[in-house]
RNA sequence: GCGGGCGUAGUUCAAUGGUAGAACGCCAGCCUUCCAAGCUGGACACGUGGGUUCGAUUCCCAUCGCCCGCUCCA
């Protein structure tokens, strides 16, 4: 992963950002060819996605065939926004830290009772004072016998005397204890009460005030995922583009979240962008449809060459879906930086039912005691967050039936994708030199479609013609729209390697039998094979191996 | 956010309480040769701020960044 780091800054892939400042962490910058890498991951998205899809033909694995639309909303939107789709709640977690055990937990995770043992005390930290009755702590799933094994431990009580604890009340959770109270609170895992700090608000959404004047209550949020600007939309885009279900809304842009530990170079940023299909389908059709995104997604990084062995499809376990999750597979990669066995993901492919189109809708929703999604309500009964209270249903004329459409989410970092791509073409082999002696060689082996550099011209020396000659050729591969480069500095091994470190698939070398034969050799950034061929077919030659 | 380690050219490394060196890479010129190794010349570094000191890249503090472990990752 260093080596690739290092190559990532000396060619001008990525940059620290604000490097001169000292650095800005969790930020990074893509130099010349990681501006054209990332361009082409981006592009290689939207043209197999959308421009190139054709909705008049039924995809192989398709359950029907389907059109494929695009958006670009705004990086800002209306607050409320957030306060449905449920970021608003989540991303504003409430935190408390145990000074004991260097714990951090979320309020509303921490399950809490007050429980008492007899003839037994709990020591208080700082105050030192011996408690008789104290409110235990767990985190647990299974926090029923978490309680009592916290419990037990608190008073120094063997697990045979756990029905000897005294319970007072129920179990509640931390946010509903006043912080005055958190000297008798236990933490999970802590030998005396009163270890935790006050409630500290980690604000995971970027905040930023609107307007010169503004206050807090002009308060707005850099959007923290693209989904919900298609959402918001989605009357807009059935209204507007004669769009017939199933169909699907797709979006490229930047998203930005207050990681608390960006690390592992661009994996994890703050700002980042994605690269999200919001599908649309008929409810009965949607595991159909989720099934199929979810292959076609993890095919499509196959295809530009991320290698079997190590792009993996996982699937969730129910209990690690998200709340308005029916169903998630990741599309995940063995990144370098990761441990054997490890994977990072590149792509979240989610079935998410009608919770975003509903809660646009209703009102943010909440799952109840039966498991059912309905309107999350305050103290006075009301909805927590409100509603838009447009009606965001589907009416399918054939059917004469009215319904709230069904989504299926394929949603995928760009950034990452990239530096999947990068770490993949990451090679070193062995070249023999001009003495034939094997050399240590670096190349980046992008997918041709990838490759931030087509191309590269030379003339093998700088007379007899040699450079006007290449200039012309160098001139037509521009004309077809071709990214090259012309190169006619030094040795003309250090020439191709310079090249092969970039990954530029094509070197084309113009020699002195070039003026007599009219033949340029074609190398192959691979294979090092050399080809002769006639310099009017260069543009051809260069385009037909690209497209493989 | 917590704990530990580390910050010297683009990269890898060196030395030093007083003018910081090398190799590779890069640039220019020579040479003209199809896979980085010829010749000559050149540019480029002590992360930032403060303190101690006559003087700090070196010692101290803070900060920023990087790496590792924990935590977090809707």
């Amino acid at each position: 992963m260093e080596k690739i780091v290092a190559l990532c800054k000396r060619r001008g892939f990525v940059f620290q950002n604000s490097e001169i400042y000292g650095g800005q962490n969790g930020f990074w910058d893509y130099g010349p060819l990681g501006t054209e890498l990332k361009r082409n991951v981006r592009d290689c998205w939207y043209h197999d996605m959308v421009s190139a899809h054709n909705e008049l033909v039924q995809p192989h694995g398709a359950p029907a065939s389907f059109q494929m639309v695009g958006v670009e909303t705004a990086l800002i939107m209306h607050p409320q926004v957030w306060k449905c789709s449920g970021h608003y709640d989540l991303f504003h977690d409430k935190m408390v830290d145990c000074r004991e055990t260097r714990s951090r937990f979320r309020l509303d995770q921490v399950r809490v009772r007050k429980v008492s043992f007899p003839d037994a005390t709990v020591k208080q930290d700082e105050t030192a004072a011996e408690l008789s009755s104290v409110l235990v702590a767990s985190t647990s799933e299974n926090f029923h016998d978490d309680l009592t094994a916290e419990a037990l431990r608190a008073f120094g009580q063997k697990k045979k005397y756990a029905d000897k604890l005294q319970w007072d009340g129920d179990a509640t959770t931390l946010d509903q204890i006043d912080v005055a109270d958190y000297g008798h609170v236990v933490a999970p895992g802590a030998s005396k009460a009163g270890t935790l700090t006050a409630p500290r608000e980690f604000n995971l959404m970027m905040k930023t005030i609107i307007g010169a004047l503004g206050g807090e209550e002009d308060a707005a949020f850099l959007r923290p995922e693209t989904a919900q600007g298609i959402f918001v939309n989605f009357k807009n885009v059935v209204d507007s583009s004669r769009v017939k279900l199933p169909f699907g809304i797709c979006q490229v842009g930047k998203s930005f979240r207050n990681e608390i530990t960006p690390r592992n170079f661009t994996f994890r940023s703050r700002e980042f962008e994605q690269m999200e299909i919001e599908f649309f389908c008929e409810p009965e059709a949607s595991s159909g449809w989720y099934t199929y995104w979810r292959d076609r997604r993890y095919q499509w990084y196959l295809n530009l060459g991320i290698s079997k062995d190590r792009l993996i499809l996982r699937d969730h376990h129910a209990d690690e879906l998200a709340h308005y999750s029916v169903g998630t597979a990741d599309i995940e990669y063995a990144f370098p930086f990761l441990d054997d066995g490890e994977y990072g993901e590149l792509e979240g492919v989610a079935h998410r039912g009608d919770f975003d189109l509903r809660s646009h809708m209703e009102g943010k929703l909440a799952r109840n005691a039966a498991g059912e999604l309905e309107v999350e309500l305050n103290a006075e009964g009301k909805p927590k967050h409100r509603g838009s209270g447009k009606d965001l249903t589907y009416f399918d004329d054939q059917s004469r039936k009215r319904f709230l459409p069904h989504v299926i989410e394929p949603s995928a970092g760009a950034d990452r994708a990239t530096l999947a791509f990068l770490c993949e073409a990451y090679f070193e082999d062995q070249q023999p030199d001009e003495k034939g002696e094997l050399q240590e060689r670096v190349v980046m082996q992008f997918h041709p479609r990838l490759a931030p550099v087509k191309a590269a011209v030379f003339p093998l020396t700088k007379k007899d013609g040699l450079p006007e000659k290449a200039a012309e050729i160098f001139g037509s591969l521009k004309a077809a729209g071709l990214s090259c480069q012309f190169d006619q500095q030094g040795a003309i091994g250090r020439r191709y390697r310079r090249q092969d470190e970039i990954g530029t698939p094509f070197c084309i070398t113009v020699d002195v039998d070039t003026m007599t034969d009219g033949c340029v050799t074609i190398r192959d950034r691979d294979t090092c094979q050399q080809d002769r061929i006639p310099i009017d077919r260069v543009v051809a030659e260069v385009q037909a191996r690209l497209n493989g």
